[in-house]
DNA sequence: GGCAAAAGTTACCGCGCGTAAAATTTCTTT
DNA sequence: AAAGAAATTTTACGCGCGGTAACTTTTGCC
């Protein structure tokens, strides 16, 4: 390593005693070289100073080794944590990933788009922006290039999709919070940006009706990713206009929970199951920072491992040559309770 | 840009009748050729579909238009935003940034240098680990590749150096708490990973003394990222034993501050500025998620706009051949009032 | 020890573009 | 309109590696 600096494979071909489409065969996968000449190669690499040039190989590769993993929006924790998930699950694989976030904009997403079609990847992961999303521009992407969509469900596109089952994650919900106390108000955004909310809302009407109660549902308005200050602003209103029928509110996701729980100390509302509590407030997602909320939220768990594990799983296979029908898989949630509901 | 797919620059010249080393110029910077025929240039792209093999270009370009664009902690909200920031402004530039996350680990800090090498980058904007970084490894770095350095503050390292002024945070805010009700106690980590936590306990000490008050400072044991975590647990710890001979406590930063508020919260102690409170808390930093803790935590805000304006400024000024001594840009905090101080 | 299979070698071409030097064209200046 | 400067074109070469075919060597096995 701290040896003489090799400018290109020839010259460590010469120094190395291995010729060079022998080391283009190692650098493409070490294990595709007979252990013996591994062993070479890699005792060469500890005298000399040598990485093949990243653009020689991509350019005249048939597949590159780069993976790009797309976000809609990385200033949210939960995203950067799955983010990391991916990458590091790549990095081991021996791809190289790029992370991109569209950070909430569609044009931003589609400039992604172009600029990995320009890097040729040999796949995607990509969470869309969901309903911002240009449909055209993702399934145009999804037809050029080996995409596993994971966190948005966008029917039918790309090869797969990798998700959470959002209907078990409100049935879990409701029926806890049902057993324990009073019956839930949804609270979601009226135009929500995920597909999630809206199979989120559908299963909290067919949850509260399997048990025989009535649905109700608090609309806020707002567009855009702000969602903390949307359920402030929009849960305050509705906390003051006296909107919500019952003492118990089951948040949408997290963030919009989080956004509640202000909502609430602003105006003075005790939030929790203690004796002297007026409200329960529950969200979705295990956001990373639900846990240190005053009170500490409780929500349902995306199984976020697994989730990246999937996703990963599926395209390096996909990449790898295994042909399989589109599958959409769903993980659960798990449930967990602090002291907010 | 519907029309037919052209393969590679030779193809494209014939279609548009510019010689192929003119197209090359016209895509390093289209301003370099004559507006007549930029404007033929950009014709023929409205007909033909063609954009250069990025590969190619980097392979032989002396310098590429690649820029890195490094964090400590990506799932932190508050670098999440600033490299959105910073890339948003790099991609205006006409650079392609790329984003990498050291998730707070030094092995990982080090493999981004190489990966970065690797892309040949024109240059970097780094935010490193702090203390964790292995400074050797960014000396080198920053010896190969103009880098930028922001947020954490490696002395002399790199082509220059913009983050906060942290002495006039502390100082801005200790005298606010101090004019406002009870001097503060400063609560930080006893091994902070981040060096601007050492100014900023120096600054507090001082602080305390030049407004005739005795400093008393809390440090909490515990490393890694895991602030609120900390905050949590070791504030919780210090509230049970009393360790606090104050009722202000002065967070070394937001996410501890953030963790700090929960401990409060679990041990039934109200925070605010109110009647019936029984401590203040105070942030430092203006993290995105500040505004909805319970209560909202007043704190110092960062010009993260200013920083990222300045780390790019600098860092395209180098590239383009300015030459500067090192220099040190620190941007002074606002203070930003709230209810939990 | 012999033989087939696997692995390695040699030799050559292709990828798409950057860059330099010389020749030519175009624009600006007076 | 002529001269000079600036831009463009032509020509030629290089970058570092991938891919393939034909050949040689090594390996594993009975």
């Amino acid at each position: 390593m701290t040896g003489k600096k090799i400018r290109n494979m020839d010259e460590f071909a010469s120094v190395s005693g291995i010729s060079r489409p022998t080391l283009s065969k190692y650098f493409h996968d070490p294990a595709s070289v007979r252990a013996s000449t591994r062993a070479k190669v890699e005792k060469a690499l500890e005298t000399y100073d040598y990485t093949p040039n990243i653009f020689a190989m991509n350019q005249n590769r048939k597949l590159t080794k780069n993976v790009g993993i797309v976000v809609p929006y990385l200033a949210d924790p939960f995203f950067a944590e799955i983010a990391r998930n991916l990458e590091q699950r790549c990095i081991a694989a021996g791809y190289r990933p790029s992370l991109h976030s569209s950070h909430g904009q569609p044009a931003l997403e589609s400039d992604i788009f172009d600029s990995l079609r320009s890097i040729k990847p040999a796949g995607v992961l990509l969470a869309p922006l969901g309903r911002a999303s240009d449909r055209r521009a993702v399934e145009k992407f999804c037809e050029q290039i080996p995409t596993v969509l994971f966190d948005s469900h966008l029917q039918g596109m790309g090869l797969a999709f990798v998700g959470s089952d959002n209907p078990q994650f409100v049935r879990l919900m409701v029926d806890y919070l049902c057993r324990t106390g009073e019956p839930p108000c949804f609270f979601e955004m009226k135009h929500p940006s995920n597909p999630n909310a809206n199979k989120r809302r559908q299963s909290y009407i067919q949850s509260m009706e399997e048990l025989g109660h009535t649905p109700h549902i608090f609309q806020a308005e707002g567009d855009g990713w702000d969602f903390e200050e949307i359920g402030r602003r929009e849960g305050g209103r509705a906390l003051a206009s006296g909107a919500f029928s019952t003492n118990t509110i089951l948040c949408s996701n997290d963030r919009l929970a989080i956004g509640f729980l202000t909502a609430c100390y602003e105006q003075n509302i005790r939030v929790g199951i203690g004796e002297d509590c007026q409200i329960r407030v529950a969200g979705q997602d295990d956001h990373p920072f639900s846990r240190f909320t005053c009170p500490p939220l409780t929500t349902v768990a995306q199984d976020y491992e697994s989730i990246s594990r999937r996703s990963v799983e599926i395209l390096f296979r996909a990449i790898e040559g295994e042909v399989h029908a589109h599958e959409d898989t769903f993980f659960e949630g798990r449930l967990v309770m602090r002291s907010s509901a």
